[in-house]
DNA sequence: TTGCTCCTCACGTCACGTGAGGTGGC
DNA sequence: TTGCTCCTCACGTCACGTGAGGTGGC
């Protein structure tokens, strides 16, 4: 019986299109078209890490639930990122923040003395207006 | 001549396919499929105001320079109408805690005794995981 | 050798866009 | 009447998913 796992949490194609319910090339294709990126074996074998898996759910939703196509689902990919992005900067402001705030009043009033304004202010990320480019 | 135009900002379907170089019956599907919802005449004509133009250029966007299907369309709109809220929270915070700022060090040292924390803390917003709807 | 892997090519199905055809109201 | 509107039905094209066929390495 061939391994087809190999090491912690890095599966072959055979296993994961199984996991899924796909089809191995359905695999392939999406490794082509940009969706999926996953490593390779010295003898280029794909391999597939957790992290893959959690995307490749992601992308089934979207294709198989959803109906969305190739192109879509690497547009809401991106802007996943971009959201997920958006969530960090908001939460390192926010404790920013409430350090700044806690250190001032430890300090009491000549905390004050030291300008707050302007503060390290998040950046506002713009809604994508998709680039133009055709695939 | 018919008029194509009914009020300020306000077009005939005829119009906005001639404005846009797309069939009518394209922007009747759009709308068929929730992309759009312009308003209607008392006799059922559609009219398309300037924010269904601005969300249609979004549209075409995305059908036609990036090759994404409805379904992928529709993920998008609502993951921009989020993107947008999320902004709106994002601003309102930076505003909340600079004018906050700005009385307490106007106020002098009594204005550290009342609490900042907890702040009016953004809620942050979670990545969208898309129901499971198929079309 | 077996059972996997890699790749390319090709086909069936379906969604999207468009056209035709017939209706009705300003 | 003309030129628009509304609608439904149908077709051509293309993308997506899958299958076959042939290769190579553990």
């Amino acid at each position: 019986m061939t391994t087809k796992r190999k090491s912690k949490g890095a599966y072959m194609i055979s296993a994961v299109a199984e996991m899924y319910g796909i089809h191995p090339q359905t695999l392939r294709l999406y490794e082509r078209e940009g969706l999926l990126k996953p490593s390779r074996t010295e003898g280029n074998t794909r391999l597939y890490t957790e992290e893959d898996l959690e995307r490749l759910e992601f992308i089934l939703n979207l294709a198989r639930d959803l109906g969305v196509n190739i192109a879509g689902i690497a547009i809401v990919l991106q802007m996943r990122e971009r959201m997920e992005e958006m969530n960090r900067q908001m939460q390192s402001f926010v404790d920013y923040v409430r350090t700044e705030m806690l250190n001032r009043m430890q300090r009491g009033p000549q905390g004050m003395e030291v300008g707050l304004v302007p503060l390290r202010r998040p950046v506002v990320t713009a809604i994508p207006r998709p680039e133009k480019k055709r695939s």
